[in-house]
DNA sequence: GAACATTTTTAGTCTATCCTAAAAATATAT
DNA sequence: ATATATTTTTAGGATAGACTAAAAATGTTC
């Protein structure tokens, strides 16, 4: 296994390709490489059997590749705490870090960074960190698209890209943070959220896909 | 600046390459590595002006060499005191992790790292951390072997090499232990130290060279 | 100083990863 | 259904890094 390797199985994994098929154009623009390389690559991990290809079609993570992505996605998410909770990085300043340490830390600095940060169970941006044995913890959100009006919820995780935790940064949402959905504009139009405190926030519709909430009970 | 130049240049600074022409032999043996393998990373490292090189004779750093050799030192070193300090890893572990992390560490995490550590000295080998712009602080210490007997001394830096500390881990020997020197056998036979409540300890020549020590004042 | 031993360099390959350009397959629009 | 557009694959190359085997240079021994 290579870091590159790594990352296409990661990035197929992160685009869905645990349960449907990824087209290749979807891996170059998320992987910013050649055509022609995301070909090779998927030859590659194919006879390694970590994806199963459908040619034209695009590949899917086999059983093995499922569990390589979540390997990897628990270093990289247990990097993402410590340069949060000890460094001190801003919750969009992690990820860059995270993805180069992920692939150089053995199963010893994990095992030691988790007890180090006393076993946590989620990233700065919320999401669930895998189990040591690759397995996927438990989690109820869904996207603030499809919550209904009136009943308030919570933020449980948003996506991890720089620009939009930007976005967020300057709106003032942060994990946990409690809301109403109050309206909603039709054609996917944007969402008015209030806080407790009466404060409206607006949210474009594709913005609001990024964010998932679960219901307060 | 990819890894593998930069462990190249490291081995090349560990064998004395900042003052003297270091040989392909000893590079091969350092670096586990075929000799053509050597004479061509020596060839790419000339191209950048990193070393110097004398065909047929060796390699030798330059300014730019060695400011690099030392600023990946320094990252090595303050990875080791994180592994030591925060996670618990024994001084004989910490090598084979840092090794790797060096590489895959921006000035940002460092640097965040290092105010967390609270801005170490030394490693937990007692080798003394550069500075940031790439400099060398002052430190005096020399070799155990070329201590005068009878004068008390402390252990100031030992040999990063796991064997080597897993021999001194047996003889109990740690850094800023005191002893006084009371036999040296003739023809570089081993050496024979006093703890200050009379516990006697034997070291061999070979030993005694990989110990820099430094008198109590 | 010739003979032998050691070390370094050169020549020729290999793999992983990337690329561009062209060909083949698939999808869309009229 | 055909023409056009998009996507995928193939073909051919590049670079970093590693290897083995052979050639060239240097060192050592008698
Ligand atoms: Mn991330
Ligand atoms: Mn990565
Ligand atoms: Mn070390
Ligand atoms: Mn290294």
């Amino acid at each position: 296994m290579t870091p590159n390797k790594e990352n296409f199985i990661k990035a197929i994994y992160e685009l869905g390709g645990d349960h449907s098929v990824i087209s290749n154009k979807k891996l170059v623009k998320n992987l910013s490489i050649s055509a022609a390389s995301v070909t090779e690559m998927n030859a590659r991990l194919l006879k390694e059997n970590l994806i199963s290809h459908v040619p034209y079609r695009g590949v899917k993570l086999t059983a093995s590749g499922i569990r390589i992505a979540h390997q990897l996605i628990r270093k990289h998410r247990i990097w993402e705490v410590f340069l949060s909770e000890k460094l001190g990085y801003n919750w969009n300043e992690v990820h860059a870090d995270a993805d180069l340490l992920e692939h150089v830390s053995s199963d010893l600095l994990i095992e030691r960074l988790n007890d180090f940060l006393d076993e946590p169970e989620f990233d700065p941006h919320g999401g669930v960190i895998p189990n040591k044995d690759g397995s996927l913890p438990e989690t109820s959100a869904f996207p603030l698209t499809d919550v209904s009006t009136g009943r308030p919820f919570t933020i449980k995780e948003v996506d991890d890209d720089e620009e939009f935790l930007n976005y967020l940064l300057e709106k003032d949402i942060q994990l946990g943070d409690h809301y109403t959905l109050t309206d909603v504009e039709s054609f996917d139009g944007p969402l008015t959220l209030e806080t407790p405190e009466g404060r409206q926030i607006l949210i474009g519709h594709k913005a609001a896909f990024k964010i998932l909430v679960d219901y307060v009970v």
